[in-house]
DNA sequence: TTCGGACTGG
DNA sequence: TGCGACGTGA
DNA sequence: TCACGTCGCACCAGTCCGAA
């Protein structure tokens, strides 16, 4: 079968080149720049589903929907079909706000973090504004010519769960038509801490539901929260600084000021009013006071931001992907706890056929008893992978595949295989890592020092 | 009713 | 969300 | 040689949907 050629083309860069074959139930992709060395990669998906069942899907059909969805993600990311060195349509490089964002529109993003050194200059320059980092979901509000619309992240068009914040919208006569704001849509608890899985379970659900949570109280009204403007009354603010763009911010309440924590109750909302969008809350914070701050109020951590920093051409993309501008970086405090291994996952793609992740248990402090904590599977160098392929393998380590299989495994059955891992966080019920991420091997440490921190 | 795949968001 | 691998070009 | 950009692979939690 002949491969199928997608490019995306760049301002004063070459232009990436993307292409995909189907050979029976196998495809290749190839990657790279224009005229430059592509490198491939293979899959072959396989079939699905029981043989002789209603739902089996061949190996051919199987690889077939795989690479029709390869196609349409790249489609979303702005690439563009070429035949013979020609574009079959044309790329999108602008809005228009008298039609919906396309998919590939996408706002930029905070680095995921700053060495102390650089921090520390923007500290002494007085150019460093803190400001809260919210544990929500990222959406954007565009004022097009025929109204307010709301999106998400991935420029879905979300509008009908949020009937009363247009109905607010229409009320803020300083961002007219032609403008588009991001921020993050939060649900908070009565102690003021971010309810990431109430605003979760509000934006999947379909909107109906969404609505008839909040009906029934199950969910509160979400409030948005903004952190930028992109377009102000149809002007690009690309080349604005930081400072001049908080400024349109700074017209409304900020999160915290609008919070009345004396009247929160279990049921009941703690606003002081209705009005659900507000700006970020900025703090007088240093490189050295921020991380205590963050862990004493359980935040997700802050954005620190180069006032007089402008974003340029890493404003936003048509890519579908975030650019990350300089000056503007994620501050998270890093929690880091040793784990012993207890069995492993399979590799896929280029980990076929050795390690993909490790599970984890430790000791639960209140039972004295060992508890599987998830599995970690980020962090780990290539090397890495080969040393403990080959280590499970000297162990004999069980390879499992879930969750169900793990409750089957005897926890107190020791292997001497201790690990450190970094992580953000630990989910509310099961107590399960967030983000967890490997750091190293711990030789020194044996299978009984490994209590969980909780 | 339960389970797994697809998908999304972090 | 995280990370490392890879190619490119300053 | 190193910074940058892109890609691919991994995590947990949740919803929706269809099949067993």
């Amino acid at each position: 079968m002949a491969w199928k050629e997608f490019r995306f083309v760049r301002d004063g860069k070459a232009a990436l080149v993307w292409k995909i074959e189907q050979n029976g139930d196998t495809y290749r992709t190839q990657h790279g720049q224009l005229d430059g060395a592509m490198q491939e990669y293979s899959d072959t998906p396989g079939s699905k589903g029981l043989t002789d069942s209603a739902a089996f899907i061949t190996p051919i059909y199987n690889c077939t929907f795989h690479v029709s969805r390869e196609i349409r993600k790249k489609t979303e990311n702005g690439y563009i079909e070429y035949e013979n060195g020609k574009p079959l349509t044309e790329q999108i490089d602008g809005i228009d706000f008298d039609k919906p964002l396309p998919k590939c529109f996408c706002s930029y993003k905070p680095q995921t973090s700053i060495t102390d050194v650089a921090l520390a200059k923007l500290h002494k320059d007085k150019r460093d504004r803190y400001s809260r980092k919210y544990d929500g979901c990222c959406h954007v509000l565009v004022h097009h010519t025929y109204g307010w619309e709301v999106y998400t992240r991935r420029m879905d068009e979300t509008t009908s769960r949020f009937p009363k914040l247009i109905g607010q919208l229409n009320e803020l006569k300083q961002f007219g038509k032609g403008t588009i704001i991001v921020g993050e849509l939060m649900c908070l608890k009565p102690d003021g801490t971010d309810d990431f899985k109430a605003i979760s379970r509000f934006c999947r659900s379909i909107p109906e539901e969404s609505r008839r949570l909040v009906k029934h109280g199950d969910i509160h009204e979400p409030i948005f929260v903004m952190f930028d403007t992109l377009f102000h009354n149809g002007r690009d603010l690309k080349n604005k600084t930081y400072d001049d763009r908080s400024k349109l911010l700074k017209t409304l309440p900020p999160l915290q000021s609008v919070i009345d924590y004396e009247i929160a109750t279990a049921d009941k909302p703690f606003y002081k009013n209705e009005f659900r969008i507000v700006s970020v809350d900025y703090y007088d914070l240093t490189p050295d006071t921020w991380e205590a701050f963050a862990k004493e109020a359980g935040w997700e951590g802050f954005v620190v931001t180069d006032g007089l920093a402008k974003s340029g051409n890493k404003f936003y993309s048509f890519s579908g992907k975030a650019k990350r501008p300089k000056g503007c970086h994620k501050l998270k405090p890093e929690f880091t706890e040793d784990c012993v291994v207890f069995a492993a996952s399979q590799g896929t793609g280029k980990r076929l056929g050795r390690v993909g992740a490790l599970w984890i248990k430790q000791i639960d402090p209140n039972t004295g008893k060992f508890v599987s904590y998830g599995k970690v599977g980020s962090g780990f160098t290539d090397e890495d992978i080969d040393f403990f392929s080959e280590k499970v393998k000297e162990l004999d380590v069980p390879f499992i595949k879930n969750e169900r299989e793990a409750s089957k495994i005897d926890m107190e059955n020791n292997y001497d295989l201790v690990i450190e891992i970094k992580y953000s966080e630990r989910q509310e019920d099961t107590n399960k890592f967030r983000f967890p991420v490997f750091l190293r091997l711990r030789t020194d440490k044996g299978p009984k020092e490994c209590v969980a921190n909780i």
